[in-house]
DNA sequence: TATTTTTTGTAACCATCGCTCCACAAATCC
DNA sequence: GGATTTGTGGAGCGATGGTTACAAAAAATA
């Protein structure tokens, strides 16, 4: 779909485009962050991209092929913070503290919308949108499976009980990170958040 | 704007309606709880109510103050038992352990949508819903205040340290609460959820 | 310069959205 | 029965949704 520049030597046919796709790309991002897929226009995403409906479609394809990327785009970019805070610190503890401390300052910045742009997406939406809605659970799948494999390392680390149940432990962190892009969709602070991720982590003492 | 029946023995003047009120509310209810408000078309409304356009303006007004009505109801019938449980046991603990279950038990009912109406309304829209998304908002803040009340309670009777912050306590609880909705969405089974409610509880275990 | 290739601007298209109008139907009151 | 009141059915409205068609514009190639 996308032609790729195989020789960078050689220089593009035809009339250059007028935008920077991976900026238009961002801004759409954004916009879909904030207000989901439904409850953004087409009107909207091309405003705030800069670019007429021709170019959109030239360009995106559609409005749900654009709404793929900027989900990619995303998880990309969450994918970043989220792996790096489970690397983090010695302990399966720490690695989990870091975790939510990551997830309250990205869900929290003042250069994006707030809350998590996955967690909240198409939780309820009309049925002509069931495969978007599939897609982000199998997101939100994504990142509790990463949960489950860093608690399982630490079992592996002696760090957590061999009879730890790693699917429910999994769950309530996956919980709780749902939770605080809801919390932080409805306003709550950075310093909110970050207390809310501490005693989330009392589950681990005892 | 609803005419009461003061006298009961007059009988209503006019060519009776052809539908149950409450009937056609409680299933308009239940397709936003499934579909959010924007999810869910005017003529799917009227279809599941088994009504007319005409009937429909007649008798709520409008889609939007339908879905007012529809609130209502949901948080007058999710109120019931989030009161009752947090009113059973000794402890605080005791109760919020009851709060966990009885959630458990509403988000994951087989004879409504999945999951908590409230929790997972109105996090992404359009602006021109961001009325509709602060009363979403106000309505997670009576949950939270409920639970911080009942958390204060705790205090008084000795049950919880004196120190202990209620804001931050309730607006955890408050969060593992939202998040239990969403996994219910994405289709976490009941025993799931009250794992993930039972290990929230750790916090009280200092 | 002519040709080819790609992007852009403009103007529509068609379905759906929430909603209104109005003539008619069905009940009570006098 | 006639008047009054209230609900119903159906046609259709203006606005907006996402999408497409088409020709002009801007670049490389020949």
């Amino acid at each position: 779909m996308v032609t790729k520049n195989i020789q960078t030597q050689r220089k593009a046919r035809g009339r250059p485009s007028s935008f920077d796709r991976e900026t238009a790309l961002m801004a759409a991002m954004r916009l879909f962050w904030d207000r989901g897929y439904e409850g953004t226009s087409f009107d909207d995403l091309t405003a705030v991209m800069g670019i007429s409906a021709s170019s959109f479609y030239n360009s995106f394809g559609s409005k749900e092929a654009l709404y793929h990327e900027a989900i990619d785009a995303y998880a990309r970019q969450a994918s970043a913070w989220f792996v790096a805070a489970l690397e983090t610190g010695q302990t399966t503890a720490d690695a989990f503290r870091a975790l939510f401390e990551a997830a309250a300052c990205a869900f929290t910045r003042c250069d994006s919308p707030s809350g998590c742009m996955i967690a909240s997406a198409a939780t309820q939406c009309s049925p002509a949108q069931s495969r978007l809605k599939e897609l982000m659970i199998d997101q939100r799948r994504l990142a509790e499976d990463a949960m489950k494999q860093r608690l399982a390392l630490g079992v592996k680390a002696g760090d957590l009980a061999p009879t730890t149940d790693l699917d429910a432990l999994a769950g309530y962190f996956s919980t709780v990170m749902q939770g605080l892009g809801i919390q932080a969709r409805d306003g709550a602070s950075r310093e909110k958040l970050i207390e809310i991720g501490h005693m989330a982590l009392s589950v681990f003492k005892q």
